[in-house]
DNA sequence: AGCTCATGTGAACGATCTTTACATGAGCTG
DNA sequence: CAGCTCATGTAAAGATCGTTCACATGAGCT
């Protein structure tokens, strides 16, 4: 019926057929490349092949071109996370640590979403789909930090999942904005930024009380009782979070 | 005798007398309304008074007028993180949450600058002058980590400054790019950005060991009267740094 | 007074965003 | 198959912007 129709667009559509998604990868390729900022409308056209004009069927302005990519990115970006966090296997800190470098690795792999999602300055709460997919993206850190919380050492308050949520979010964040991207703010690092992330939340989550080391602490008080679950896994290299052994 | 000019020049002079502030001045407060990104050349010169073409007798081009504005900007953070440092006293974790603070306050009182400085997209290794002015602000991180190092508790690993000033400064930019901004990407949040930053960076210290309750360190000459009361105002209250467990 | 140079103007070019009137052909209906 | 309709693309035009260039102006110096 209807998919004969897009197969005889997509050979050599007369319509070009499928201009809409020729935007948005013409419009991913320009930002990668030259940044949000720097996308222009009449490129993405030409990219296509259409005139300058043809985009404003698709599209009310350029503005809502880029709410499409940055909402097309937040589920991605959801995707990603939920693949990484893998409903807490094996164990919920090595999967948590897991979602955190799934955070860079997007970041760094798709700068443009990134870019669309977090840098281009469009008003998330504007656009209602864009801001449900947002949410549908940090739900995951936030669903994740609700399993690291329940694994509190017993004896010790128990942190509110949403904050937790909210401080990984703010170091994945701020990790990929200020180090992680192409040029923007790039700086001599002693330390990839995957393992300053790692160190980072590690201590974090140490800061928290939750074991992150399989050996027990010294000079903690913490019960030494730990939860099966948190003790497999990647743990704390003797030395800190920081010493690298390799 | 040359104030005698500039005195003319700043009650009505002729050419203007002092466009390049004007103009600074002008682009700061678009900057602030519309992002770096909205802001135009043009419009500078038009709210300046001028023609759309005098601003190129003192910038290059657009790029080295936000370039100006980025730089000034790491001046002004420099100095207010040097003042709220107060170089460590009255001990050093409480004035590391007051460069802490002083960090979000100032991306909140100063949108403009910290827009230029961190989201407009330029390229600071580009301008030397500019990374530099970035390298200095950055120094006053890294100095105070330096100081809060050497706090380690003894037997405990020395965590490299360096890193902590790296952490510190991702978890400041994340918060502040994400929470504390215009309308960005604000969320409902459960707390203000302030108490979330505070709370990030004393659950990191802890994780590195180190005692977050407030005391004069012996290193100093302070006087010793800061009792215990001291660390109740909005020191770490004894559940947790995100306040009182339920 | 007159020279000189920094500073601002006006006009102009090319690029972009966006709208408007018009063209084309794909798919449906009879 | 003829013809209608509507989605889709084009061309042209207006507005704004970044940028350059020739030119004007007047401030400061000799």
């Amino acid at each position: 019926m209807s998919w004969r129709k897009e197969q005889r667009r997509a050979e050599r559509g007369y319509h070009h057929g499928n201009l809409k998604e020729a935007l948005l990868q013409a419009a991913l390729g320009l930002i990668a490349e030259k940044g949000a900022a720097g996308f222009t409308f009449a490129d993405a056209a030409r990219m296509a092949g259409v005139s300058a004009a043809a985009p404003y069927r698709h599209f009310r302005d350029r503005d809502e071109l880029l709410s499409s990519i940055a909402e097309r990115g937040f589920e991605q970006f959801e995707s990603r996370l939920t693949a990484a966090w893998d409903d807490g296997r094996p164990d919920t800190v090595t999967a948590f640590e897991r979602v955190g470098r799934a955070y860079l690795a997007f970041a760094r792999e798709e700068p443009a979403f990134y870019n669309a999602m977090f840098e281009s300055g469009l008003p998330v709460d504007a656009n209602p789909a864009l801001q449900a997919a947002s949410e549908r993206a940090f739900n995951v850190i936030r669903a994740a930090a609700e399993r690291l919380a329940a694994l509190a050492s017993p004896g010790t308050p128990r942190p509110p999942a949403m904050m937790m949520a909210l401080h990984i979010w703010s170091m994945a964040h701020g990790v990929a904005s200020l180090f992680s991207r192409g040029d923007a703010a790039r700086r001599k690092l002693p330390m990839s930024p995957d393992e300053l992330l790692e160190a980072e939340v590690l201590i974090y989550l140490r800061g928290l009380g939750f074991p992150t080391d399989r050996r027990p602490q010294a000079k903690s008080a913490e019960p030494p009782p730990v939860p099966p679950e948190a003790s497999s896994g990647s743990g704390v290299p003797p030395g800190g979070p920081w010493g690298k052994p390799k």
